[in-house]
DNA sequence: ATGAAAGCGCTAACAA
DNA sequence: TTGTTAGCGCTTTCAT
């Protein structure tokens, strides 16, 4: 239906081959005829057909974005910076949502490996198999990982580059952060086990008590969305009525948390303190706001997808990119110092 | 790189068209032809290229997704009923984020077209002036509106489908509920005025009151964002300090109104009540709890692709479909009673 | 049931 | 500077 350049070609009286370079603006070919050529195109609203391009060049133009929920506000943003970068690129972005379940992960890769994207920037494929994980290598095609936990990222199998927080000082800050409050009964409500940046959280927390000799706080996994975690607060609550503090793995499910806490008549922060992780724009309007370690989102979706073009253009064999994105503490109000308790001077600024 | 059905049939001994039938199980093959080509396909690790597909067979397999902006939390859950649906009946979503501006809106379909998407579901089309509005129509690609006006919708000139949540009703519901608690001196913070969902909201809104022979409420007309909800509260605090209700346009404008009055020691609700719309899911986490009037987001985004892709499936030339997505209040902590008045029975199930 | 051949819309040598 | 030609990887007549 619409116009091919075959028509363009016939209408302006010039070859084929002519009327696509006039287009393309390649050197070698008469201003007037361009100018021509260009004014005939328009006029029959000619839009070149990417796809027959891409077929002939081999190259796609579009990348593939494959995260766990859209829904999820950290991946909302990380979502936008990536598209960002994509379109500044001339890319387009297409979305997939895995729900971090590793059979529709694998299904969605196929599906843009058959689509011939240019690259896929996606979440830690720590739910595959060695099988896919394998398979996805042997596609050849461009990979930024989301999410790595640092643990897979020292692996010598590990082929893929990765944008991630430093989880690893995240948790850490964390812990020193709620023990300098004086905090002695701590639990950490974390994400799934599976998930490298929850791990990588949760194990860097645990050290810091280990290396001084502190009990281990209680860590319960789970889905890292809002309901999971109103249900294992509500749990905990049940087993437990002594807890001063929660770490939570991130905010949505620091935000399932205080849900918990309020049905129960338990105030933030008086009676148990609450620390997030993500610093999602909605942290700033929970009561009270909620203390969370800052990681940039938009940042990350951008440098992965900055790095995925990087590999694509020198589409040699190349080594692969590893980028840390840095992380900080930012205090509002869900964390109290319990009373005697000397409070380290940690304190950042609130943005 | 990729293996391609050329090297499939060499390598089964067969043509290339019998391997093409072999893989799209079509009729007239033998069934040991078939086994044989599929286990060849398989150790190759053959994956069809779809861009080639498409090239012969004219459809694309791709739907664009043009919205604001995905970090706008209505749109995420938005577009993962969208890509849900896409998802089922085989098709990608690529994501754009046209931040409602209309120059970058045409960039984007612009772009969708040069794909050859089969359709695209976009918000409202009211940025574009008529010309960009004609040449969309001409493109002759299926499009599903969100957003849309009632007004446009029942404009001649309207070919496009749409789905749309009713706005109308929603604002109706509004104003009644603030009046039925017995407010009087009542703001509405809406969206940008250019805004079909946010048009409506406060046309229906300021009906009621007109109707009823009250005042005409203060209605402040802005981008649905955080920020400038913050901004537009603050100000609005400084000149007028006797507001007893607040009827923001969606939840995230509530969200930052909410801001604004916590900052000026503005209690909720005893001070001023706030009432949203949309029903994100943060509104539970609030503090108080936002009630807001509640409309599906994840059935719009799903039901949008729905007609989109019947439209694409009859590929004549159809009636555009329209569909209306019904709201409702839900009832949570933000909005008080002004003592005296008359409370009405309009309580509605908490979900 | 299988093969041969044309062509989708475009780019990229190679000629002229 | 322009035209001719050969594909990119696939589907789809039309023969066989």
């Amino acid at each position: 239906m619409p116009a091919t350049l075959k028509d363009v070609a016939r209408e302006a009286g010039v070859n084929i081959s002519t009327a696509s370079r006039a287009l393309n603006n390649a050197f070698g070919i008469n201003v007037d005829t361009r100018k021509h050529v260009i004014k005939v195109a328009a006029r029959l609203n000619y839009r070149p057909n990417q796809v027959a391009r891409g077929l002939v060049t081999g190259r796609s133009n579009s990348l593939g974005l494959l995260i766990s929920d859209i829904r999820n506000p950290f991946f909302a943003e990380l979502a936008r910076g990536a598209e960002d970068a994509a379109f500044n690129a001339g890319c387009d972005l297409v979305l997939c949502n895995s729900d971090q379940n590793a059979e529709k992960q694998m299904r969605y890769v196929e599906f843009l490996l058959a689509k011939r994207v240019g690259g896929i920037v996606m979440n830690s494929v720590t739910p595959l198999d060695e099988d896919q994980q394998d398979r996805l290598r042997a596609a050849g095609v461009p990979i930024v990982l989301l999410n790595v936990s640092s643990a897979d990222r020292h692996s010598p199998a590990w082929r893929f580059s990765s944008v991630v927080a430093d989880n690893l000082y995240g948790g850490e800050i964390a812990a020193k952060y709620l023990i300098g409050l004086g905090h002695k009964n701590i639990v950490h409500i974390a994400g799934p086990r599976t998930h490298g940046a929850f791990s990588d959280r949760a194990s860097a927390f645990l050290k810091v008590f280990r290396e001084n000799g502190l009990p281990k706080p209680r860590v319960v996994f789970g889905e890292h969305t809002f309901g999971a975690a109103y249900q294992s607060t509500k749990q905990l609550l049940g087993t437990d009525r002594n807890i001063t503090a929660i770490f939570a793995g991130n905010d949505v499910i620091a935000f399932g948390c205080m849900r918990a806490l309020m049905e129960s008549g338990i105030r933030i922060p008086e009676d148990v303190s609450i620390l997030g992780f993500d610093n999602v724009e909605m942290t700033q309007i929970t009561s009270p706001p909620l203390t969370t370690i800052d990681q940039p989102k938009y940042e990350t979706g951008k440098a992965a997808v900055e790095i995925l073009l990087n590999m694509i253009s020198k589409d040699g064999v190349r080594e692969p990119e590893h980028r840390i994105i840095g992380v900080h503490l930012i205090e509002r109000q869900s964390c109290r110092k319990i009373s005697g308790a000397a409070v380290q001077d940690r304190r950042t600024a609130k943005r």
